[in-house]
DNA sequence: TAGCGATAGGTCTGTTTCCGA
DNA sequence: GTTCGGAAACAGACCTATCGC
C-alpha cells in the first residue's frame, strides 16, 4: 500500500470492510419511496443544476449574489443562490453530511421511522445541536423550525457590504454573519466541534473567538503585498511532497509570518463578487464524473457538457496574475466546505495546457492555477481531477463528521484572493454545479435533456419527443400532479409510441389531465421512470384549459417553459427536487 | 386473536477493486 | 503510461416473513 498523504490519515484502518456508514441515516428509502416520486434521485439536482446553468441563466453564479428572493426554491439555496435559512430540513439530515437522493431531496414522511431498530437514523438524531449563525436570520426565514441554518442564506447585501464589514472593525455579533453558537437539533456527526479536530486541521479559524468580530470571508486581510499574498496560506508540510509544472508563471512562495489565518478558511463562505469583482464559472462541468481511488490510474481531468473542460474567469481585476485556487466541495446547499471523501487531483500531461499546482491547506487539497491578464483572467481546469477516498479510512479518521455513503455528489469550488490598493486583499468564491461521482449512478439513472413541448391543453394527445440519456425500451414516462403536502395526487403513464423511439429519443402521447373542466392553467410534472428508484429529474409541464384565449395559452408557454431559472409567480407545488427544466426543443 | 416488537434470511444497493481496451 | 468503461466482489442496508409475548 502507497504511503498516504496527509489528507488521509496513515493510522487508519486500512481494511474496507470496517465502514461504519450508515445508508438508513440518510433516509428511509422504503418510507421516502412512496412520497418521493420525484424526489429520490440525485439526478434530477444534477440535471436541474445543469440546465440553470447552460441556459443562460441570468443567476449564473452558483454563489449567487446575496440576498434570496421570497419563494426561492431549494434549488436556489443549493447552488447558493438563495440566501435565505433553507426552508425544508429533515430533522434526520445532517448539513454536514451527504447531500443525496433520499435524504434532502425528499420530504419525510410523516410516519415513524422504520421498524427497523438498528437504524443509524436513531442514532444520529438531530438531537443535541444546531449551528446558527448570529445576525444571519434572513428575511426569508421560514416559519418553521429548522435544524441546521445556511451560513450562506445568511449573506445579505448589508453584511456583506456593510462598512463595519470592509472597515473590519466594531462589528458586532448581530452584523457579522459567520459567527456561530451552539444550539440543538445538528446529529452529533455533523460537526467538527473537537479541540483534537481543531488540532489537525490547521488553518482553521476559531469562529466565536474574541476577535472573530473582525473577520469576514471577503473581509479585505491586511497582507503586506500584492502577488505574494496570494500564497499566504501556511501549506502543510505533506504538501511539499506535490511538484509544480514548469510555468510562464512564477509561483510565488508564501512570505513568512503569514499565518494561517491571513485568509478565510475553506469552509468559510465567501461572495461571488464585491464591487466591481466577480470571480464568474463561464462553463460548468459536467453533471457526472466518476472519481477515481488511489488504487487506480487517474480518470482524466473533470470535464464540461460542451466538451472541453470548465472555465473560470475573474471579472473586474485584470492588473497583475493571480492564482486560482480551487477544491472540492460539498454539494450540500446550506454549507459548502470542503468534501471528506473527495480531493482535487492534479491532472498532468500532454493534453493538459492549464499549469498548476498542488498545496495542501488544512487537510486540504488545493490546485492553485494561474490567472493570467494575458488571458483575460480566465483559465480552462483542464487539470484537475477528482479522487475518492475510501469511506472507512474517512470514517474513521479522529473527529471526522461525515458519512460517506451515498455521499457521493460535489461541487467544484474556485476561490481568488484579490490583491487590493490598500494592501489587503478580498476574497471571492464561486462554486460549480453538482457533480455526481459514483460510477454506478452515471450509469443507470436516466437523464432527460430537453423535450419537445411544455404545454398542451387538458384533452392530452399531443405527440411529445423526450430527448436524453439512459433511456430503456422499458422506459415509462409518468405525468403526475402533487398537493400541497407533496404527495402525488394524480399520477398517469404517457403513451409511448414505441415504433416512433430510438435509443435518446422517446415519442409518447401526453395524456389527458384528470380535470378537463379546469379554468386556469395548471402545473404538473412528468418524469422517466426505468424502475424502481431509477428516475430521472422530474420536468414541469403545463395543462392549459381548453377553452383559454390563445394569446392566454402563449403567455402561459413563456412563464412556463423550463429553461426559465425563476420560477413563475403562479407556478406552485414545486417540490424541493423537481424544479425541472430542462431545455425544451 | 390481534397487535406489536424482535429477529433471521433473502434481496437490493452502494463501494471498492480489478481487468482490459 | 494514462484514460476510461465495464463489471465482479464485497459489505452493508433494506424488506419481509416468522415467531414470541
Amino acid at each position: 500500500m502507497k504511503e498516504l498523504p496527509s489528507y488521509r490519515e496513515s493510522s487508519l484502518s486500512p481494511s474496507p470492510a470496517s465502514s461504519i456508514s450508515s445508508r438508513s441515516w440518510f433516509s428511509d428509502a422504503s418510507s421516502c419511496e412512496s412520497l418521493s416520486h420525484i424526489y429520490d434521485d440525485v439526478e434530477s439536482e444534477l440535471n436541474e443544476a445543469a440546465a440553470r446553468f447552460t441556459l443562460g441563466s441570468p443567476l449564473t453564479s452558483p454563489g449567487g449574489s446575496p440576498g434570496g428572493c421570497p419563494g426561492e426554491e431549494p434549488w436556489h439555496q443549493q447552488y447558493g443562490l438563495g440566501h435565505s435559512l433553507s426552508p425544508r430540513q429533515s430533522p434526520c439530515h445532517s448539513p454536514r453530511s451527504s447531500i443525496t437522493d433520499e435524504n434532502w431531496l425528499s420530504p419525510r414522511p410523516a410516519s415513524g421511522p422504520s421498524s427497523r431498530p438498528t437504524s443509524p437514523c436513531g442514532k444520529r438524531r438531530h438531537s443535541s445541536a444546531e449551528v446558527c449563525y448570529a445576525g444571519s436570520l434572513s428575511p426569508h426565514h421560514s416559519p418553521a423550525p429548522s435544524p441546521g441554518h445556511s451560513p450562506r442564506g445568511s449573506i445579505t447585501e448589508d453584511t456583506w457590504l456593510s462598512p463595519s464589514v470592509q472597515g473590519g472593525s466594531g462589528l458586532g455579533p448581530t452584523l457579522f454573519p459567520f459567527q456561530y453558537c451552539v444550539e440543538t437539533d445538528i446529529p452529533l456527526k455533523t460537526r467538527k466541534t473537537s479541540e483534537d479536530q481543531a488540532a489537525i486541521l490547521p488553518g482553521k479559524l476559531e469562529l466565536c473567538s474574541d476577535d472573530q468580530g473582525n473577520l469576514s470571508p471577503s473581509r479585505e486581510t491586511s497582507i503586506d503585498d500584492g502577488l505574494g499574498s496570494q500564497y499566504p496560506l501556511k501549506k502543510d508540510s505533506s504538501g511539499d511532497q506535490f511538484l509544480s509544472v514548469p510555468s510562464p508563471f512564477t509561483w510565488s512562495k508564501p512570505k513568512p509570518g503569514h499565518t494561517t489565518s491571513s485568509l478565510p478558511p475553506l469552509d468559510w463562505p465567501l461572495p461571488t463578487h464585491f464591487g466591481q469583482f466577480e470571480l464568474k464559472i463561464e462553463v460548468q462541468p459536467k453533471t457526472h464524473h466518476r472519481a477515481h481511488y488511489e488504487t487506480e490510474g487517474s480518470r482524466g481531468a473533470v470535464k464540461a457538457s460542451t466538451g472541453g473542460h470548465p472555465v473560470v474567469k475573474l471579472l473586474g481585476y485584470s492588473e497583475k496574475p493571480i492564482n486560482l485556487q480551487m477544491f472540492i466541495g460539498t454539494a450540500d446547499d446550506r454549507y459548502l466546505r470542503p468534501h471528506a471523501f473527495y480531493q482535487v487531483h492534479r491532472i498532468t500531461g500532454k493534453t493538459v495546457a492549464t499549469a498548476s499546482q498542488e498545496i495542501i491547506i488544512a487537510s486540504t487539497k488545493v490546485l492553485e492555477i494561474p490567472l493570467l491578464p494575458e488571458n483575460n483572467m480566465s483559465a480552462s481546469i483542464d487539470c484537475a481531477g477528482i479522487l475518492k477516498l475510501r469511506n472507512s479510512d474517512i470514517e474513521l479518521r479522529k473527529g471526522e463528521t461525515d458519512i460517506g455513503r451515498k455521499n457521493t455528489r460535489v461541487r467544484l469550488v474556485f476561490r481568488v484572493h484579490i490583491p487590493q490598493p490598500n494592501g489587503k486583499v478580498l476574497s471571492l468564491q464561486t462554486a460549480s454545479i453538482p457533480v455526481e461521482c459514483s460510477q454506478r449512478s452515471a450509469q443507470e439513472l436516466p437523464h432527460i435533456e430537453k423535450y419537445s413541448i411544455n404545454s398542451c391543453p387538458v384533452n392530452g394527445g399531443h405527440e411529445m419527443i423526450v430527448t436524453g440519456s439512459n433511456f430503456l425500451p422499458e422506459s415509462k414516462i409518468i405525468f403526475l400532479e402533487k398537493g400541497q403536502d407533496g404527495r402525488p395526487q394524480w399520477e398517469v403513464e404517457g403513451k409511448i409510441i414505441r415504433e416512433k423511439c430510438q435509443g435518446a429519443h422517446i415519442v409518447l402521447e401526453v395524456p389527458p389531465y384528470h380535470n378537463p373542466a379546469v379554468t386556469a392553467a395548471v402545473q404538473v410534472h412528468f418524469y422517466l421512470c426505468n424502475g424502481k428508484r431509477k428516475k430521472s429529474q422530474s420536468q414541469r409541464f403545463t395543462y392549459t384549459p381548453v377553452l383559454m384565449k390563445q394569446e392566454h395559452r402563449e403567455e402561459i408557454d413563456l412563464s412556463s417553459v423550463p429553461s426559465l431559472p425563476v420560477p413563475h409567480p403562479a407556478q406552485t407545488q414545486r417540490s424541493s427536487s423537481d424544479p425541472g427544466h430542462s431545455s425544451a426543443v
